[in-house]
DNA sequence: GTATGGTGTATAGTAACAACGTACAATTCA
DNA sequence: TGAATTGTACGTTGTTACTATACACCATAC
C-alpha cells in the first residue's frame, strides 16, 4: 500500500490515512470491491497502531466509501461519498484557495496547479 | 467584523477564526495596516474565549500576516504569508479537489466552483 | 508623572481527543 | 473443530482546545 504519514502534518495520523486513501479511491487505484490492507498490516508498514489505522477505516466507512466486515477484511464500497452540502464543499476549496493567494501566486499559476491536480485525480476515473 | 463559526466544523474554533481572517486578508477586506478588533470585542461577539481568539492572532501572527503588539492591538502586516514549500502548498488543494471528485462533480463543474471562489478572493485584491 | 482604561499575555483547570497496548470477538479455511 | 486471520473493545497516557482569572504592557488625560 503506497501510503505515507508527514510528519510535518499537523492532522491526526488517523485523518492523513483516510485521506490517502480517499485519494486513492478518487483516482480508481482501488477499484469497488477492492481488499484494503488488514489493520494490522497497514498499521507495521506505517509503523503505529492498529487502532489508529482502524479509526481511519471507520472513518471512510461513515462517509459510505468502504464497507468494513468484522473478521474478513475491509473492502472498498463504492467510489462516490455520501452527499454533502455545497458549502460544505465550498469550504475547504476555498481556504485551499486563499492559502495560495496569500502565498502571492498569480491567477494562472494557481489555475495551473488546479488542473494539474485535476489531472492525476481523474486519470483513471471514469 | 463580519465572523461566523460553524458548530458543525469540525476544525477547532481558533483554526476557523484565523480562517475566516486570511480570505479576509486575501481579498483585502482587511488591508495592510488595518487594526483588528480587540481580542475582548471579537471573542464576545463570537460567544467564545477572549484567549481563543487570541490563539488565532498569534497563528496569523506565527505566518506573518498580523503584527501583534502586547498593549496596542493588533494590525495586519502584509498580504503574503510566509513562503511555504510546494508541497504544503499542494495537499490542502489535493484534498479539496479529492473531495469533490469523491462528491461526483464533473470536472467542468469543479471548474466552474475554482473559478468562482478564485474570483471572489481576487475581487480586491491587486 | 501618574492614574486610568484599554490592550495582549500568562497560568491553571477541565474536558475531549489521539495514539497506544492488550485482550476480545467474528470470520475463514484447512 | 481448531488455528490463523481479521476487526473491535477497553483502559491508559499524553496532548490539545477551551475556559476563567489574574497579570503586564501601552496610550492618553490630566
Amino acid at each position: 500500500m503506497f501510503i505515507t504519514i508527514d510528519e510535518a502534518d499537523a492532522r491526526p495520523i488517523y485523518v492523513q490515512v483516510a485521506g490517502e486513501i480517499k485519494a486513492l479511491i478518487a483516482r480508481g487505484e482501488l477499484a469497488e470491491g477492492a481488499q484494503l490492507p488488514p489493520v494490522r498490516q497497514l498499521a507495521a508498514d506505517l509503523g503505529v497502531n492498529l487502532n489508529t489505522v482502524a479509526t481511519a477505516y471507520r472513518e471512510l466507512q461513515g462517509e459510505g466509501l468502504v464497507q468494513i466486515r468484522h473478521g474478513a477484511g475491509a473492502v472498498v464500497a463504492s467510489r462516490t461519498a455520501q452527499a454533502k452540502s455545497e458549502e460544505e464543499l465550498r469550504k475547504p476549496l476555498r481556504a485551499a484557495l486563499t492559502g495560495l493567494v496569500l502565498a502571492g501566486l498569480p491567477r494562472v499559476e494557481i489555475m495551473n496547479l488546479v488542473q494539474s491536480e485535476l489531472r492525476a485525480l481523474l486519470k483513471g476515473a471514469k
